[in-house]
DNA sequence: GTCTATACTACGATAGAC
DNA sequence: GTCTATCGTAGTATAGAC
């Protein structure tokens, strides 16, 4: 029996939907939510532009939901390792190196995050409950590093660092890193998001701050 | 928040371009290039919007000068400390020193350095001879934080760490920890910009780098 | 679910009076 | 040096045919 590949869940083929999402992610993250607008979003989907109001209410709530995509999808990815029983400094290390693998694996992530903890709280502030949520997702991800970093102070096996200003230097030296697009390629001579410079990024990181931090 | 005006109105009256700067900085930097528009700007200053443009030929050419006022600044407070005669480890926590230090004494500074950064290069590619001004600016403190970098190495003060990524490690932990507005006071329970914020920030992250990058 | 057509507002920029 | 008036374009969003 034949079945039709529109509705075949094995083949996922993307719905506009989705098609929109990933358009509007890799647009926004370049240039940024008021650089972009909603005709080029739909050219790139393939639509016109009064298609995209039948699958989000307005530009506000499209821009709303990707963050929050996003967002727990960094959240997923790291909160099992918050929660594992394992040393501290092990933890912190496997905390890092998730992080970078979560962006590396989608590079328009740490733009669009570095644009959301850089602009002044347009969107933390509206009445979209997708931007709530977003928000929410946001201070379970800074929680998790948070209660890391005091577990590892109070065993005495990190030294007493500041706990905010080390998860901006971590937030700094991961989601900003990321996001530093030719900037950052031209630093270092290659795609930021090259297996090598993935993996340099991670070994400099955990050189850098476990000795940093460490007791 | 507010800028330094002239020092004696009397003598010294700002111009209307420098009140159009001193404006459009701040917007810019809060809200970004798309994301504010001239007549905002005019209003600001308390001028038509038409009048902007006796001052400034486009919307780019300002903002592409304001962006190299903000270089210029930073490179002439970190240029001293490079060529002195020091040695690189005094170089390198003095050089954190005054990078947190200017950031620090102009808030709207980081942000335009981190949308810049994070942009896709918009202006640096311009035709604009003030946007190649900048760029060059830019290199130029690059260049000397390579500098330093590599001196320490090469006299075996600092492990061998990835120049490029020490670079991008820096930039996040100053630039981006200044530009992080709402977000980082939030994390702060503190403004980022208040004496003992600030005053925190370089011991941390002289202690943290200092500790991370010594052979 | 996508389209055309349209409403309304704002944008950057120019012309020309004063 | 600032103003009013205006141009042409593009912005978000809605209405309604198909």
């Amino acid at each position: 029996m034949e079945q039709a590949l529109a509705t075949n869940p094995l083949v996922d083929l993307p719905s506009s939907r989705e098609k929109i999402l990933d358009v509007a992610e890799q647009l926004f993250s370049r240039r940024g939510y008021a650089g972009v607008g909603l005709r080029e979003v739909a050219d790139g989907v393939g639509l016109g532009k009064s298609s995209l109001f039948h699958h989000f209410r307005s530009k506000d709530q499209l821009y709303a939901e990707l963050l929050g995509r996003v967002l727990r999808r960094l959240r997923n990815q790291l909160r099992p390792i918050v929660t594992a029983e394992l040393a501290p400094a092990e933890k912190l290390v496997r905390w890092i190196e998730a992080l970078v693998d979560a962006l590396a694996e989608q590079p328009a992530s740490a733009r669009l995050l570095v644009r959301e903890l850089v602009e002044d709280g347009q969107f933390q502030s509206e009445e979209l409950p997708e931007a709530v949520e977003a928000t929410q997702v946001l201070s379970e991800i800074l929680g998790g590093i948070r209660q890391l970093l005091a577990e590892g102070i109070e065993q005495g096996v990190f030294r007493q660092v500041s706990i905010p200003h080390t998860v901006q230097t971590l937030i700094g030296a991961t989601v900003y890193h990321f996001a530093s697009g030719e900037f950052g390629d031209g630093l270092l001579g290659r795609s930021l998001f090259s297996a090598e410079a993935v993996k340099t990024r991670k070994q400099e990181l955990i050189a850098t701050l476990q000795q940093g931090w460490m007791a």
